[in-house]
DNA sequence: GTCATTTGTGACCGATTGGTCATTTGTCGT
DNA sequence: ACGACAAATGACCAATCGGTCACAAATGAC
């Protein structure tokens, strides 16, 4: 589980006030409601995160030290504030400079890959990510194929561009785009995403150096590519 | 979502009666409990395939054509039938002639590994498996632990061995195996399984060949894995 | 200090949940 | 045809769920 939260949310521990018979009793902590607000969802994307989009609000509320009363006070329903959970856990966490450092040509296609994917493992390498992911692609909900999208169109296609004109291929333009090679590439994203899965899924320990990890399947795919990309454009399937 | 449970399911639909004011009328159906045991489990893990699993018994009961109070006949918890599904799901479901296929050297590896991912993909590409595996995952059902054990003992290592035997490098026995070239097989593994996460998770209709898919992973993955082995041997890291 | 504002509480609601059990009803041997 | 046994029902239970609301209690402006 990540401790981000911890790190992030101010230091607001309910003050502690003596009862007359001398036992120590939280008083009720009072916040300015944007504050509270944004501890909530991030309290909930923990939550969620581990006990999955069914955790009970009581629990939730247990974690921030309120009770699930207030909770609704900032959020109309459970699944408005999950809804919200997604926004905070996935919007943005795509970094739009990767698109132009996919295309950078100053560089090998091998250096920008290994970039890529080690920026983006960084991003989304942990229990809120990949789990919320999985909760959320598992009940169905259209996030999925909106995240889809985007890695079709940022990462997956731009990719095969870059391939092709690596290999003196024609361009995406001059001859349409095979199921085959995009399909390389989609082998290379599950490569990485895997690791996360086995990580934060799973539960496996991880074991090696993640960088070293990217950056042999990164090489292992260009090694093999071009022999798919030749029979793919030369076959058209 | 799988069709198998119906069509291994026999035809027991429920005997019709015509009511007094002409209306057909289902009566109730009794069945050998061993039977209706059987037709139990395959409807529990479609339905909680599908639903998950906190899906509630009544709605699979319905399924069915009975009530959730005759599921606890069978079961004595909900949580007893989750674990009969999981062993309908997952137990048996690994050949165990595969170990003998990956070390069958009368054959190139490339072609053992394609072979076997081809099994592989025909067995757990569909809903119930994928599915379920992932929710049990989520949970942190001690299940996945024993399946990652069983691919690590009966995939992982003995392809690392074939390789280095194929590559000429030292013996498993003789120079201790490295994270780094178990880590280049669990990447093709990872390859793979993400085609299934694509299609059962995310929902995304498959386009191209599957096989094609699955052959041009291996050889891309045996293309660029020498370089690694060879690496990883070498400095032992 | 005082008081209005607003944050948070706790009791409550109705629907849903897994699970039980006395009763009903299909099925099969005779 | 008929009884005995097993299978299935439906009413019921207690716990839990998301959500509401009248009220209590911090907080900040003055």
């Amino acid at each position: 589980m990540t401790n981000r939260s911890q790190m992030t949310r101010p230091a607001t521990r309910p003050t502690m006030k003596q009862s007359p018979d001398g036992s120590a009793k939280r008083t009720r902590q009072h916040l300015p409601a944007a504050e509270r607000e944004r501890q909530i969802v991030e309290a909930a994307a923990d939550f969620f995160a581990e006990h999955g989009l069914e955790g009970q609000t009581r629990e939730l509320a247990k974690t921030l030290g309120i009770t699930h009363s207030a909770i609704f006070r900032y959020f109309p329903s459970k699944e408005a504030l999950i809804e919200r959970v997604y926004d905070h856990v996935f919007l943005s966490r795509w970094d739009p400079d990767w698109r132009g450092l996919l295309s950078d040509r100053s560089q090998p296609l091998e250096q920008r890959l290994i970039r890529f994917y080690h920026a983006y493992a960084e991003r989304i390498f942990d229990a809120q990510w990949m789990r919320i992911f999985m909760f959320a692609g598992l009940k169905g909900h259209p996030m999925t194929n909106r995240y889809v999208s985007l890695i079709r169109t940022q990462l997956i296609r731009p990719a095969c561009g870059e391939l092709r004109a690596e290999l003196g291929l024609p361009t995406l333009a001059s001859l349409p785009i095979t199921a085959r090679e995009e399909e390389a590439f989609w082998a290379l994203h599950g490569m990485v995403f895997y690791l996360g899965i086995r990580k934060f899924i799973y539960g496996m320990r991880t074991q090696g150096d993640q960088s070293q990890i990217i950056a042999d399947d990164v090489r292992a795919l260009l090694a093999g590519a071009p022999f798919i990309l030749r029979a793919a454009c030369g076959t058209s399937g």
